[in-house]
RNA sequence: GGACUUGUAGCUCAACGGUAGAGCGCUUCGUUUACAUCGAAGAUGUUGGGGGUUCAAAUCCCUCCAAGUCCACCA
């Protein structure tokens, strides 16, 4: 043995070792224990975050050395809207966007590029040590997978638990797509409030460009201000989008705020949109999906929101609408909605999408979160948990993006071909937006529409809904049915994957899975919606434990971003100071469920610790070889006293620890042994018995030995590498091998 | 605005009713062969502020302040 270890030498051939000897997957028929790997984003690169996936990798580990057949199960995610955003930046860098291309054409070109980034965050996870059979992964746009997405979405379908509704939605104009009221963030801005009048009741907005459709008034019907205007009509003189204006009363309104008037766009804001459907008022749309105003904003259609805002706040300031506006606010402060993946404001928007009904499918899901049949670590997120899912509201997954699974929906043509509308290029790339009708009576065959379809808009109304079915392929070929353009959210696949990941025969040993370890980011986006699903679909839940991280940050505690300039690449770390390092100074001294700090000098110290291992095995194993060159000394009370001082401490140590592997508290499993190992036994016993030793004493020798080796064992599921290469110096077979 | 969490040594965190600890960093000393990626010794704190309960509070209670996370957002 080097007085130095150095993994740079022995890493990779150990890793090799591992998968050539088929240890990355168990092969016993003893008690399973499953883990199923959250699975990246296909075309991701190994980040700080990806690190924690060594959690995963411990327990593995941990439950392999206890006798368990521990298999974990990896895989990738094609993350559908996030993939498609950074391809969209990737082409725009060549001056193109996704609407140079026919979707078919843009689905093979974003699928090519996943597939060329892919396959990497394997081998860097592989450089982490991570015991997974790769030999098992699935790709959530495999075809087994799209299956069973299908499957699930024609059950809910036929059972009404999917329904397709024309709801308000936010819908970010730049990405085009809407989105869920997870993928919504809020900011505080500092805004211009307007105040306008109609005839003399005054009523305030952030957002003048939206009074072009302003349907009605509403006052609250306690408000004594206002009570004899309720059910009036307002005569507006000299605005060109409207001469008068219903009064309508609504509990909603809030008498305090403001001046206890609102006006009404049903169609631009949530909360107008609840007021018009209650009282059944007019729908009317200024703005459309790509952001620009319609013919309704008169002089300002065409134009973009901002740009109409401006012109239109610049017109009314130099008295073009008489004394319609009353004054401005400018320093309002309000928050705003955007778009949690390019920061725009999102237009909410009354747009037609899929929805799953979750009222009926989340009441088990309450039922088993409250019944610990899933137990959340660190245990916080149980309530938080509990408290999102009382919220929870109805889940549109249809997103308006190519990237995706294609939602299974046909409509049919006949009879429908004034209410299919629809954009789509023709074979001149000739770009068209209408309905069906318009087109076939242009004479363009429905094979040319179809091949040039990019989008599709089929309105439910409730009293005339399209007829559709739900179908994975063409359901006759007798060209009467459009496929809806529309894909599913990536949350609806991901959320099935316990449901995807084992073999049929596996449903029987290996479901429920005992651990789902990921990222409390996504805790709701994806935890929920799999408990869910499986619930729904098996009536079981799919894993016993949840056990989360938090995000990991630099040395000063501050989350990572590129915007920051602070991100550190895990694999410099690895490749100057071994992957063990790396991955045990995530996992030394981290609070439970508290951020994990990754610093350079963290892993120093840690590779400082392994080092120190190293050179425990090294003392022994030097003394072992020597041992028959020395003749035996007789053993002092003194000695036989530390001898049995060790082996009582090393009893408790490991009582201790399986006790805190057990509970999921690796941090300070890892910590006792750390301080076991350097402090007690390295420190103190071995500097007690050292002279002993070195002049022959074999029954120190031999129980230093033995518990060091035990030791090994205990911190294999940390810091794999060291403890194995250490081990073939004692034994001949793997360390996972190995009983603990 | 609501809920939750957290404020302990320069930094990251332990102690959770009984004399404040560890790792990293810092200071001093120490290299005849397990390890200088080491060892020994040491400095560092009115435990966020204030009040209360108790023989005793970092720990329990109240209050204020600060930070974080999640949720809701109102014209």
């Amino acid at each position: 043995m080097d007085s130095k270890y150095q993994p740079q030498l022995v890493e990779e051939k150990i890793y090799k070792e591992w998968e050539e000897k088929g240890l990355l997957r168990p092969s016993s028929d003893k008690k399973p224990f499953t883990i199923l790997m959250p699975p990246p984003n296909a075309n991701a690169s190994l980040h700080a975050g990806h690190g924690m996936y060594t959690v995963d990798d411990v327990i593995t580990r941990y439950k392999r050395l206890r006798g368990y057949d521990s298999l974990w199960i990896p895989g990738t995610d094609h993350a559908g809207f996030e993939t498609q955003y950074v391809y969209e930046k990737f082409l725009a860098k060549q001056g193109k966007s996704r609407l140079d291309f026919d979707r078919k054409t843009f689905y093979k070109n974003v699928f090519d590029f996943v597939k060329e980034n892919s396959g990497l965050i394997y081998q860097q996870f592989r450089k982490l040590g991570f015991l997974a059979d790769w030999n098992r992964s699935i790709f959530s746009l495999d075809n087994h997978v799209i299956d069973k997405s299908f499957q699930t979405f024609k059950k809910m379908e036929s059972e009404g638990k999917v329904y397709k509704s024309d709801y308000i939605v936010n819908y970010c104009t730049h990405c085009g797509t809407s989105l869920a009221e997870l993928e919504v963030n809020h900011i505080k801005r500092k805004d211009p409030l307007y105040y306008f009048k109609y005839e003399e009741l005054i009523f305030a907005t952030v957002r003048p460009e939206t009074v072009f459709v302003d349907v009605a008034l509403v006052v609250n019907p306690k408000d004594k201000r206002y009570k004899k205007y309720i059910g009036q009509t307002m005569k507006v003189d000299g605005l060109f989008w409207l001469k008068e204006i219903p009064v309508i009363a609504d509990e909603m309104v809030d008498l305090k705020f403001g001046t206890g008037v609102v006006k009404i766009t049903p169609a631009h804001d949530s909360y107008d949109f609840e007021v018009g459907k209650k009282n059944k008022l007019i729908f009317k749309s200024v703005i459309q999906t790509n952001g620009k105003l319609t013919e309704l904003a008169g002089p300002y259609s065409g134009l973009r929101v901002k740009a109409a805002r401006e012109k239109f706040v610049a017109d009314l300031k130099s008295g073009l609408y008489k004394d319609f506006l009353v004054k401005i606010d400018e320093n309002y402060v309000h928050s705003v909605t955007v778009c949690y993946k390019c920061s725009r404001d999102l237009e909410p928007t009354v747009i037609s999408n899929w929805f799953i009904r979750v009222e009926d499918l989340k009441k088990p899901v309450i039922e088993a979160v409250k019944t610990e049949k899933v137990k959340f670590y660190p245990k916080k997120y149980k309530k938080q948990m509990l408290d999102w899912l009382g919220i929870m509201h109805d889940w549109p997954i249809s997103r308006q993006i190519v990237w995706g699974i294609r939602i299974p929906v046909w409509y049919k043509v006949t009879g429908n071909e004034s209410k299919i509308w629809l954009s789509f290029f023709t074979k001149n790339h000739e770009f068209k937006i209408g309905t069906i009708q318009q087109y076939l009576g242009e004479g363009l065959t429905f094979k040319e529409i179809e091949e040039g379809l990019q989008q599709l808009t089929v309105q439910q109304f409730e009293q005339e809904k399209v007829e559709y079915t739900v179908s994975q392929s063409r359901p006759n070929d007798d060209n009467d049915w459009i496929q809806e353009t529309d894909t599913f959210d990536t949350w609806f696949s991901s959320g099935q994957w316990p449901l995807v990941t084992l073999k049929d025969e596996e449903y029987k040993t290996r479901f429920p899975t005992d651990v789902m370890g990921t990222l409390a980011d996504i805790l709701k986006f994806w935890v929920s919606r799999m408990i869910m699903f499986s619930l729904y679909i098996k009536k079981e839940v799919p894993f016993k434990n949840v056990y989360l991280w938090s995000m990991v940050a630099d040395s000063k505690g501050l989350k990572m971003s590129k915007s920051k300039g602070n991100v550190v690449n895990p694999l410099d770390l690895v490749n100057k100071y071994g992957a063990d390092a790396f991955r045990a100074s995530l996992l030394f001294e981290t609070g439970e469920g508290g951020k994990v700090i990754l610093a350079e000098q963290k892993v120093i110290g840690m590779r400082n610790f392994i080092n120190k291992i190293w050179n425990i095995g090294r003392f022994i194993s030097m003394n072992l070889q020597i041992k028959d060159q020395r003749s035996k000394i007789k053993d002092t009370n003194k000695k036989s006293k530390i001898i049995k001082e060790l082996e009582t401490e090393y009893k408790k140590e490991k009582k201790q620890y399986l006790k805190y592997m057990d509970s999921y508290q690796f941090s300070k499993a890892f910590g006792l042994v750390y301080e076991f190992i350097w402090h007690r036994f390295a420190d103190y016993y071995i500097e007690q018995l050292k002279d002993e030793v070195i002049n022959g004493n074999i029954e120190a020798l031999g129980k230093l030995k033995e518990v060091y080796l035990e030791n090994l064992k205990m911190l294999h599921p940390f810091v794999p590498f060291v403890t194995e290469e250490i081990w073939k110096v004692f034994n001949t077979k793997s360390i996972l091998l190995e009983q603990l």
